[in-house]
DNA sequence: ATAATCACCTGCTCGC
DNA sequence: TGCGAGCAGGTGATTA
């Protein structure tokens, strides 16, 4: 399920029932994720939650004794349930809260990850975030940016931007889309692609990921009782999912091939 | 250094 | 109906 739009909504939807709360238990019932989830994630028994903070696609939860870090990987959820609730299978970890919820931790393929960083570090030097580029809605992403960090280089412009080095948040979903109303071919060497152009798609990505924040709010606002999973807003691509069937702006049919092991869907042409 | 590929893991869909 | 192949929203490690 997460891209950074879903990993946003979760913060948010998750975040007004942590806040103030004090963790007094933390069950770990499958620990091996794409990480181990060490043992000293215990430290946050007993810890109020100050905050929450989003970077990438990680949920930053801040306490005295330290940060946990939550990855959703491919197949994660976070939501909150009330404790008479039975555990279903891939329900790995659960933080029972004082107000009477639980945060329940769910992950299928088990690409997530639950890390611990003990306090006195700061997040931003840990090393699972001190790579990470720019985040893609703020000032210091801009298409000059790209124009800069691309120069030179051969690979295709979608592998590009997706790359967590450059910036963050552009998965496959939204590089698609934003590359699609960016008017730009997928396969086209990075280091090719004028300033004009870059400026044109860093604004898309901008829109297309404040658009699906957006979409997200409505969409999977209930964190506590529902089921958690969200959509994508399907109705609402362009030519994600969409190989085969005509473009939505030229009635050509859209075109699917593989790049870097991602599907990737274009329009010959509206993008060139 | 750069770019492409592999690997982690389960579940679902598709074609035979 | 059953079964293998291929694919899925991420991303660090490994290979050319």
């Amino acid at each position: 399920m997460p891209e950074l739009p879903e990993v946003e909504t979760t913060k948010r939807g998750i975040e007004p029932w942590l806040k103030g709360a004090t963790i007094e238990q933390v069950v770990v019932r499958q620990p091996q994720l794409r990480w181990p989830v060490v043992n000293e994630i215990q430290q946050l028994q007993g810890q109020v939650i100050q905050g929450l903070q989003r970077r990438a696609k990680y949920i930053l939860v801040a306490t005295d004794a330290g940060t946990a870090i939550w990855h959703l990987g491919m197949s994660g959820s976070l939501r909150l349930v009330e404790p008479n609730e039975d555990t279903r299978l891939h329900d790995h970890i659960d933080w029972q809260l004082s107000n009477g919820k639980i945060l329940r931790y769910h992950d299928p393929r088990r690409f997530g990850a639950l890390l611990w960083l003990p306090a006195g570090q700061a997040w931003q030097d840990s090393e699972y975030l001190a790579h990470l580029g720019p985040e893609p809605l703020s000032d210091a992403f801009d298409g000059d940016y790209l124009y800069q960090r691309s120069r030179g280089k051969k690979q295709a412009v979608k592998t590009f931007v997706m790359d967590g080095k450059v910036v963050v948040g552009a998965g496959n979903i939204y590089a698609n889309e934003a590359l699609f109303l960016a008017g730009i071919r997928p396969t086209t060497a990075a280091g090719r692609i004028s300033r004009v152009r870059y400026q044109r798609l860093a604004e898309h990505i901008k829109q297309v990921l404040a658009a699906a924040i957006e979409q997200g709010g409505t969409t999977l606002r209930d964190f506590v009782g529902g089921d958690g999973q969200p959509g994508y807003f399907a109705q609402q691509l362009y030519v994600y999912g969409r190989g085969g069937k005509p473009c939505r702006q030229c009635s050509q049919t859209l075109t699917e091939i593989r790049l870097g092991q991602r599907s990737t869907v274009y329009c010959q042409s509206c993008q060139r």
